[in-house]
Formats: C-alpha cells, sequence, structure tokens
RNA sequence: GCCUCCUUAGCUCAGUUGGUAGAGCGUUUCACUCGUAAUGAAAAGGUCGCCAGUUCGAUUCUGGCAGGGGGCUCCA
C-alpha cells in the first residue's frame, strides 16, 4: 500500500501516492513541458514532495520559452561535438527570443558549418533523445567533464557562481551539481552529457523544427576582455513553425527601418570614408529634419526658461583635469593636441613647454565655467544653460554603429544649478518637460531606468549619492511609469534616471538621461550667495532629452519607418500634375504652399502620371496634391495621403488650410 | 580594441578557375502628352576600397591598411 501525499495542484488540493512524478501528474495534459514547484522550474521528471505548489508549465509559456530554447542549446552543442570533436564547451544559456553556446574551437565556424549544424540537430530532435537529470558529487563532476576544461574551471566557481553571472548559474547553479544526459530512448546510452542546472525538457521531439541557427561570433570567455575568445553560435526556437516565421518577419521589419539603410535611401545623410569613421554629414534632406528638430527643440527650451549658451570645441587639458574625466575616461578620448612647444633649432633644448588641447567629450565643464565667471545669487536660481554642445569621443573601432554610436556628436544638453530645496520640484518638472518633449516628437511609451553607484567608479561621499539616489527615486516614482533598477550604472559624478522609450514595432531604446550631480559643483567650487549672505554650493543637474541629435534622428527614422509625420518631412507637399498642360495650374498651387512656408515641390518632369505617384510613394511624401481637368475647372485638387487613401476635389483654399494645419499642430 | 565576414557604376548586385568587366534601378538626351506605384529608345557612367608582394600579366592569389556588416568588451 503506498503512502499518499497532499500537493496543491494548479490551485487545486489534490491526493496522489508519494514519488509521484510532474510527468505522471501532467499525464494527460500534453501542453505541460516542466513545472514550476514552490515556484521553482523543475523537471516533469522529478518526484513530488508533500505540501508543495505545483502548477503546469506550456512550452509557449514565458518559463517554457526559456526551457525550450536551453534544451535546444543542448541539442546544437551535442551536433557541434558530433561535427568537431575537438569543441571544447563554454555556457550555452537561452537569451531573449533564443539561444547561444560558446565553443573554444581549432576553426571558427562558416555558414555552411551551420547548415550541416541544423541537419543534424533536426535528427537529435527526430530521436527523440530523453534529458535525464543526475545529481553528481563535484569529484564525479570532474571525472564527467574531464575533457572540458571550461566546465572544470566552472566547477572549482561554483561556490562564486552568484557572482560570476547569470550565464554560469545556468550552467552549474546553487547548490547540488546535477549533470543533464541525453540519452537513446532504444538503447538507453547517454549519448552526450553535460553540466547544467536545468531543468529541461523531457525529451528533444518537443523541440519540433521550429528553430534556427542565426549567426556567429567571437565573445570573450566569461564575459571578460582579459579572457580568451570563444566561438559563439546564436539561434533561434520557437514552439510552432508560424512563431518562428512570426518572429523573423519581425527581424526583416527591423531591417527595412534601419535608418542606415533608410538614411542613403531617402537621401538624408552619409559618412564618408574621407572624414573618418564615426563622422557623420547631413544631406539638405537630413538637413531639414534635423534643423526643424532643433528649432521645435530651441522653442520648447526657451518657453520653459533655458538660457542658451555656446562653448569652444576645444579646451586645455587642465578643465578635465579639475573635472575629474581625464583620470576616468581619457581613453574615452581623443588624443590631445600637443601645440606651442619651442625648442631651440640647434641644440633642441625645450624653450617654452607646449599645452595640451582636447577635443571636448562633454559640455558641463565648460558651462561651469559660465556659471563661475562671476559671483551668482539665489535668485538666479534655478539657473538653466542649454548648448547644442558638439562632443567628441574616442569610440572603439568596433563599436561606431550608424547615427546611434558616432565619434562625433551633438548633445542637446543642459545643466541646471539650483539649491538644494528647489532640487526636487527641478527634477520633477524637468522630467515633465523632457516626457513631454519626447511626445511631441513621436514617442509616448516610457519606462525609467534608476542608474546608482558603481562602487569602483565614483567620486563623492556616501552621504550625497544617498541623497541625490533617493531624490531621483522618489521623483522616478512619483512619476507614475514603470521603474526599474540599474545598479552601479550610474556615471562617476552622481546617480541618474533615463527614460527608455518603446519605437513602432515594441523596440526600447535609451533616450534622455537626467543625472544629479553634487561634485562637479565640489570640484569647480561654484557657490552662489544666500538670503542669509552665506556662500552656498548649488546642486547640478546635467540632462539630454535627445541624447544625441544624431541618434535621436536615427531612433527616429527607424520609429517612423522614414516616413516622418508632416512637419518633420523634408518635403511636406509633392504637386503632380495629371499631364504636362495643367503644370501651370499646379505651380500656382504649390507656390501658395511655399509662401506659407510649406516645403512643397511641383513634379513637372517629362515622367508619366502613374511614375510621378510612385516616384512620391517611395519618397515618403506625407501630403501628394494631384491636378488635372476637373481640379482645375473648380479650382480644387485631390490629396493623395502616403497609406493609398483620397480625398478628391478639395478647393485650394482648403488644401492650402489643412496642410498648414497638420504642420502646425505636428499631426502624425 | 578583440573575433569573424565583407568592399565591383550614384544605388542593388552578377562576373572573371589570373589576360583590366556586366544587369536592373538612377542620371542625361530624344520620342510619346498620358487621371493614381515603373512609356519606349539611345547615351554617359568603373584605376573592380587603398598600398605593397607574387607573376610575363593581379579586379581575381598573398600581406598590410582603410571603411563597412554581425557579435564580444565598452558607452562620461
Amino acid at each position: 500500500m503506498l503512502e499518499e501525499i497532499t500537493l496543491s495542484v494548479d490551485g487545486k488540493q489534490r491526493e496522489v501516492n508519494a514519488g509521484t512524478t510532474g510527468a505522471e501528474l501532467y499525464f494527460d495534459d500534453r501542453e505541460v513541458v516542466v513545472m514550476h514547484v514552490d515556484g521553482v522550474l523543475r523537471d516533469l521528471a522529478r518526484p513530488l514532495e508533500a505540501g508543495t505548489e505545483v502548477k503546469r508549465v506550456t512550452i509557449d509559456s514565458p518559463a517554457g520559452l526559456e526551457v525550450l530554447r536551453h534544451s535546444t542549446a543542448h541539442v546544437m552543442a551535442q551536433a557541434v561535438q558530433q561535427l568537431r570533436p575537438d569543441a571544447k564547451l563554454g555556457i550555452g544559456p537561452y537569451i531573449t527570443d533564443g539561444f547561444y553556446f560558446d565553443f573554444d574551437v581549432e576553426e571558427p565556424f562558416t555558414p555552411e558549418d551551420l547548415k550541416a549544424l541544423e541537419k543534424m540537430m533536426l535528427k537529435i530532435v527526430n530521436q527523440n533523445q530523453k534529458f535525464a537529470r543526475r545529481v553528481v558529487t563535484e569529484d564525479e563532476a570532474r571525472t564527467a567533464m574531464a575533457n572540458e576544461p571550461y566546465k572544470l574551471e566552472l566547477l572549482s566557481k561554483t561556490n562564486e557562481a552568484d557572482e560570476a553571472g547569470e550565464g554560469v548559474n545556468v550552467e552549474v547553479g546553487a547548490g547540488e551539481i546535477t549533470i543533464y544526459d541525453n540519452v537513446d530512448r532504444k538503447s538507453g546510452d547517454v549519448i552526450w552529457c553535460d553540466l547544467c542546472r536545468g531543468p529541461h525538457l523531457p525529451n528533444t521531439k518537443l523541440i519540433s523544427n521550429a528553430f534556427a541557427l542565426t549567426r556567429t561570433a567571437a565573445a570573450y570567455w566569461l564575459g571578460s576582455e582579459k579572457n580568451k575568445q570563444l566561438q559563439r553560435i546564436y539561434g533561434t526556437v520557437w514552439p510552432t513553425k508560424a512563431d518562428l516565421k512570426a518572429y523573423q518577419e519581425r527581424l526583416a521589419e527591423a531591417e527595412r527601418r534601419d535608418h542606415r539603410k533608410l538614411g542613403a535611401e531617402l537621401d538624408l545623410f552619409s559618412f564618408p570614408d574621407e572624414l573618418g569613421s564615426g563622422l557623420p554629414v547631413f544631406h539638405p534632406k537630413g538637413g531639414i529634419i534635423r534643423k526643424t528638430m532643433e528649432d521645435y527643440s530651441r522653442q520648447r527650451h526657451t518657453e520653459a526658461g533655458y538660457e542658451f549658451v555656446y562653448t569652444p570645441h576645444i579646451t586645455k587639458g587642465h578643465l578635465y583635469e579639475i573635472s575629474g574625466h581625464l583620470d576616468w575616461y581619457k581613453d574615452g578620448m581623443f588624443p590631445p593636441m600637443h601645440i606651442d612647444e619651442t625648442r631651440d633649432p640647434e641644440t633642441n633644448e625645450l624653450l617654452k613647454p607646449g599645452q595640451d588641447y582636447y577635443l571636448k567629450p562633454m559640455n558641463c565643464p565648460m558651462h561651469n565655467l559660465i556659471f563661475r565667471g562671476r559671483g551668482r545669487s539665489y535668485r538666479e536660481l534655478p539657473l538653466r544653460m542649454f548648448e547644442f554642445g558638439q562632443v567628441y569621443r574616442y569610440e572603439k573601432s568596433g563599436v561606431v554603429h550608424g547615427l546611434t554610436r558616432v565619434r562625433g556628436m551633438t548633445q542637446d544638453d543642459a545643466h541646471i544649478y539650483c539649491t538644494r530645496e528647489q532640487m526636487k520640484d527641478e527634477l520633477t518638472s524637468t522630467l515633465k518637460f523632457v516626457l513631454d518633449l519626447l511626445k511631441d516628437y513621436g514617442l509616448d511609451d516610457f519606462y525609467l531606468e534608476l542608474s546608482t553607484k558603481d562602487p569602483e567608479k565614483f567620486v563623492g561621499s556616501d552621504d550625497a549619492w544617498e541623497e541625490a539616489t533617493n531624490t531621483l527615486a522618489e521623483v522616478a516614482e512619483a512619476s507614475g511609469l514603470e521603474l526599474v533598477p540599474d545598479p552601479e550604472g550610474a556615471a562617476f559624478y552622481g546617480p541618474k534616471i533615463s527614460v527608455q522609450a518603446r519605437d513602432a514595432i515594441g523596440r526600447t531604446w535609451q533616450m534622455s538621461t537626467i543625472q544629479l550631480d553634487f561634485n562637479l559643483p565640489e570640484r569647480f567650487e561654484l557657490e552662489y550667495q544666500a538670503a542669509d549672505g552665506t556662500r552656498q554650493r548649488p546642486v547640478m543637474i546635467h540632462r539630454a532629452l535627445f541624447g544625441s541629435v544624431e541618434r535621436f534622428m536615427g531612433v527616429l527614422i527607424e520609429h517612423y519607418a522614414g516616413a516622418f509625420p508632416a512637419w518633420l518631412a523634408p518635403v511636406q507637399v509633392v504637386g503632380i500634375p495629371v499631364a504636362e498642360a495643367f503644370n501651370d495650374y499646379v505651380s500656382e498651387v504649390i507656390a501658395k504652399l511655399r509662401e506659407a512656408g510649406i516645403r512643397a515641390e511641383a513634379d513637372l518632369g517629362t515622367e508619366r502620371f502613374p511614375k510621378k505617384i510612385r516616384n512620391a510613394s517611395k519618397d515618403k511624401i506625407p501630403f501628394v496634391l494631384i491636378a488635372g481637368g476637373e481640379d482645375a475647372e473648380a479650382g480644387a485638387v485631390s490629396f493623395r495621403f502616403r497609406d493609398g487613401s483620397q480625398d478628391n476635389g478639395i478647393p485650394v483654399g482648403e488644401a492650402v488650410e489643412r496642410i498648414i494645419t497638420a504642420v502646425k499642430n505636428r499631426e502624425a
């Protein structure tokens, strides 16, 4: 007679025989691939214990997908070691939308290898191998992994697994050491095994054929530049082929929106080789977008009480010694220009020492000099200085990327000097200002990130950091937006809130940052005279809304897929006559629009009418105005919108008004 | 910076097992005068990224450099 135990199964109390496994419990429920036991993800093969709370996990749930992806990584590693017996295993965790596995191999993988591996994986999947968990002692694990030097290294790190990061944790876990065997269904032989925390799917068959190996790359062992680089293979896997297709379509959509591609197609900007990596030039059409973005930003900053300043692109190095940037970020700065040194032409003796000038990597120290330029009164605070400041950063060659990571960029940078008492209100209104303005540019789905002190990289007292961090946290929470912590993500001088925006296809971009800084005012000895006559140190708020104008434009291009709202579109209206006979009529309409300040062009070329429509469509023109005999007689035009819809016979005066209104109201 | 792949006309891409190259789009010209995503014809346009080496001969092979893609690390 078997002993019975009581469990909570998906919220209901049930009696089962002692030793019942999840697989037996969910025998009739084919969708269940793994289970939560008291909130911990477990293999279905694990026997259940009395009093625990068991919940079903299906393959299409978030946890189920993680397990599917991790199990597929194992299948891939098995295939790799069949194809390349020399391959030593690194780690192989699940990631967003897929998985990867690192290998130490003599020769990097080729695209042909990936194809061969996919075939081998499908074979393994169809063999329906069993994933079997086995608890081992450290010695047993060492024996099993004798040929896997990286796994042995992980075993010696077991105790520090938590510190070594998520990847390591997935491999070895905390507490007991487990190995997962891939077992042949017929013979019961162990075909392959890996040191792994699990859990896994019960068998490989559940993986089906909705997977693909996507790319190869190099990655440092344990993520450290100091370690050897391993070869990484990325893959993706989904519960069904349709899910895989949908994912691939999402990638294709992202590729269609790529700002680098659209930037060339729409003639917005380029990166001439002659200038150097990461140094863009804006063509006339990109220039209009950029100017419109900047003009509107200036207008709003004026309204919000900012004052405009201008500072030079280069400076003597001493400025960045005061600020501390040369201590912390020298590697990220262009090397200095050494000038004004004089030597004796004969003896080469140094007659006059030179000076080191640097391209500026940031504007704040210069703004501080303006603040310090004369005595300041509490009556002037908050003092808000704004500048479209061009800065230059020596980004490593491998990280430069389109407009989103450049070496020369324009920050919409402002520094607000205020008292401690004003700090919280000022932060609150700044955050509101930032969010409102982002909305005007068409981004309206946000969350916030709070970056806190990096214990390795900071200046200033713990008290100041704590106060700054708490204030920022309060302001962020009061905004009502979702707040995600970013431990150790702060700059050396103070904590920050960053605004993350989701674009039209759901990707998130870090946009604006608001940083609180008690340290630079100290280093620059900034002071104001308070009402009681004492000298006080102001608090400094750094904030950038676009981050960089270049990057923000890149994000907007991707967000709008190049189809900018009328107020930002380089060409807002194209007039197309149905036939040459109506050229004059269309020209008159376009002239009226231009008088009203609309960027309008008449297409009077020799192309045929349908071709002109096609061209305007490809150029993503917001409003196409068409006119032929009927329209001319009626003193009207026909609207053709970007989506192909149409509004015919609109009187010219009304059409002009409609366009002006749409631009003025920044309609989408 | 590291690993890996790539660079042929303004753009997208063929091609040459080493004998200096081709298409489509775009551009120019001519003809057509046309109501909603490509009218036809002709022409122009290339030091095959740059510099070396091997070779009788290099766009092709080798090396270096530059620029780019995908990752890693980094991102004040």
